[in-house]
DNA sequence: ATTCTATGAACGAGCGCTCAGTCATGAAGC
DNA sequence: GCTTCATGACTGAGCGCTCGTTCATAGAAT
């Protein structure tokens, strides 16, 4: 629904705004296992269709090109991350140690969503340059997000005095140390369960935060 | 020379091992910057060619397909990173605090390779899955080698110590954090120089190393 | 009757790759 | 020294094919 505002910049020839939503999305789910699958380029226009059950034809009713689907995909990709982090976070608020579980929470979203995440970061190079600036603007958010809960955690007087810095790139750190499980799950998967993986990158970064070292 | 003996599984057609090898270099030279600028899929076998100096007829003399430049390209990659770390390594075993020094020349490496490291991100999928393995190998070599750097330093007593697994996973958020730098440069480059995000990491780093945190 | 949506054959640009042929080089024969 | 010939690196027009995209037409809806 409101995740697909920033589609209504797609071009289309249909005029129902209900049914150009209705037929993007199952385009998009369509496309993004093909994407998943084979890879952006090596998926053809006419596999997109079959798969979403169209014409060659009625694709291009409701998009402009190939790339176009590719930016739906990686638009609503970032929408569903965003919207299992909002919910990890206001999940994981309350408890004595938030950060565990603001951690544990995200890092099962990437568990979840790994496949996805893995698409976005090997095509967005594959999107014109004005929609990588989006794609990346999501990620931006997503980060924002973690700096927020950082900040909100670390005035609770929960963490040590950190600067303003220190947050920013722990959050950037956090968001990546969860797509690194990942894109780098073949080899993780093999020595880690997801579990494992949890709890021994909590330590660690907890490690990062409560640390008061010296210049 | 001792980089290039994964390449020898490349068939070719030419006689002369020697003419062979220096062609191959001059291939792998200029379609890495054209991979760089354009991606794989969007440069043109006619293109690399012209870039190099040959005909398209030359260049499949020495390759059999155009896969085989890419995975030339990733192998040679991973050939300068590995010499660059290890390089790093060999420099700053003397000094107090030993994992400072790997951290910073490590980090030094990532930046001045930064196009070569995201290369290898975005574009080891359109290998063939059998040398998709032997780039996924080689990205565990180095890992290994941050893994033997941080045991031998934790060793020395100058870490607390660490169980195997703390430091297996210490030594993958190294690199990713050095990957890390390229892969979220556009974002990062605009707030933090090389240094900054050198100092402020291994801050962080070293947090995550020498904390003694409850379970 | 008119408007909107769906279809898929047709298009043509562009791709990776091939192969019959060229040409510089140097050894062999005289 | 001169000619002949074998070698093999090099050339590029062109093959066969795939792909993204278009559009004339059919069908459904109102």
């Amino acid at each position: 629904m409101e995740e697909l505002n920033r589609t209504k910049d797609i071009p289309t020839q249909v005029k129902d705004p209900e049914l150009v939503d209705r037929r993007r999305r199952q385009i998009a789910d369509a496309a993004v296992q093909l994407f998943i699958d084979k890879g952006f380029h090596k998926t053809t226009t006419r596999q997109i269709a079959g798969a979403a059950g169209f014409s060659i034809g009625s694709l291009y009713e409701y998009f402009a090109s190939k790339e176009d689907i590719l930016y739906m995909v990686c638009e609503s990709i970032h929408a569903e991350v965003e919207r299992g982090v909002t919910l990890a976070m206001s999940r994981a608020s309350g408890g004595q140690n938030a950060l565990k579980g603001v951690i544990r929470e995200y890092f099962m979203v990437c568990d979840r969503m790994s496949d996805f995440i893995l698409l976005i970061y090997q095509e967005t190079q594959s999107l014109p340059g004005q929609w990588q600036n989006r794609v990346l603007e999501n990620e931006l958010r997503i980060t924002g997000l973690f700096i927020q809960a950082l900040a909100r955690i670390s005035s609770t007087g929960e963490l040590p005095n950190l600067d303003e810095r220190s947050i920013e790139l722990t959050a950037h750190n956090i968001v990546v140390l969860g797509h690194m499980w990942t894109f780098r799950r073949w080899f993780l998967t093999r020595h880690y369960s997801i579990k494992d993986y949890i709890d021994l990158q909590t330590k660690l970064i907890l490690g990062m935060c409560t640390n008061k070292a010296s210049p």
